[in-house]
DNA sequence: GCGACAG
DNA sequence: ATCTTGTCGC
């Protein structure tokens, strides 16, 4: 199945302007994934909604199958979105892997939707290691290069980021530091982050633990 | 054969 | 991802 979603990856950019930019992220809790969506206005990152989606746990961690344990829960979040991103930051890489199809790639392909894949570490791939803040390397799989390696700042690892579909190596890394707002990781991401840790202590307090 | 391995 | 201990800095 992966390698059929890997086929239909595409590379470059599918969009005009983007006005909205969502960013997904996932955490747990006990048997349960809670898949929280949000979505922020373009580039002044200014809140507009968000979505949750909890289920339970279907699929285990296996590297490289992602997919399969968030895709169901984040594919849920995003059909109760009123208003639908131009583009989706995935919490997890994109071509950066053996079929072609990360997270944030088929994803893309399911949703057709642009999508930019980052994670805080890499997958597959390889890059020299930015040493400088603000400064970008680029992360090579196979003979392509696939993404970034990005230091955001001084102090911390550079995040990888990765082109997920209808998306290019140049508009992923442009469009993920104009979501840098002063913190490590770009507004979509963190904020998604958030929520879904605050779902999961809403989720805590009215199911008594 | 052995180690590494997105969240 | 989750959990735990400890340190640094605004």
């Amino acid at each position: 199945m992966q390698e059929e979603i890997g086929r239909q990856v595409v590379t470059t950019d599918g969009f005009e302007n983007i006005k909205l930019i969502g960013g997904a992220d996932c955490t747990y809790f006990k048997d349960l994934v809670i898949c929280c969506i949000v979505v922020l206005k373009y580039p002044t990152m200014e809140f507009v909604e968000r979505t949750v989606h909890i289920g339970k746990i279907s699929f285990p961690y296996i590297s490289g199958f992602f997919s399969f344990r968030e895709g169901e829960g984040t594919i849920r979040a995003y059909q109760k979105l009123s208003h639908k991103p131009d583009l989706l930051m995935i919490n997890a890489c994109g071509t950066t892997h053996p079929a072609n199809a990360g997270f944030a790639s088929h994803i893309g392909v399911v949703l057709d939707k642009p999508t930019i894949g980052i994670t805080k570490r890499i997958f597959c791939g390889r890059a020299k290691i930015p040493q400088k803040g603000n400064e970008a390397q680029p992360l090579y799989h196979g003979r392509k290069q696939k993404g970034w390696l990005l230091k955001v700042l001084p102090e911390t690892k550079p995040i990888v980021i990765t082109v997920g579909h209808l998306t290019s190596t140049r508009s992923c890394l442009d469009i993920t530091k104009k979501c840098l707002k002063g913190n490590k990781m770009p507004e979509p991401l963190r904020i998604a982050h958030r929520c879904a840790g605050e779902e999961k202590k809403k989720w805590g307090k009215s199911s008594g633990t």
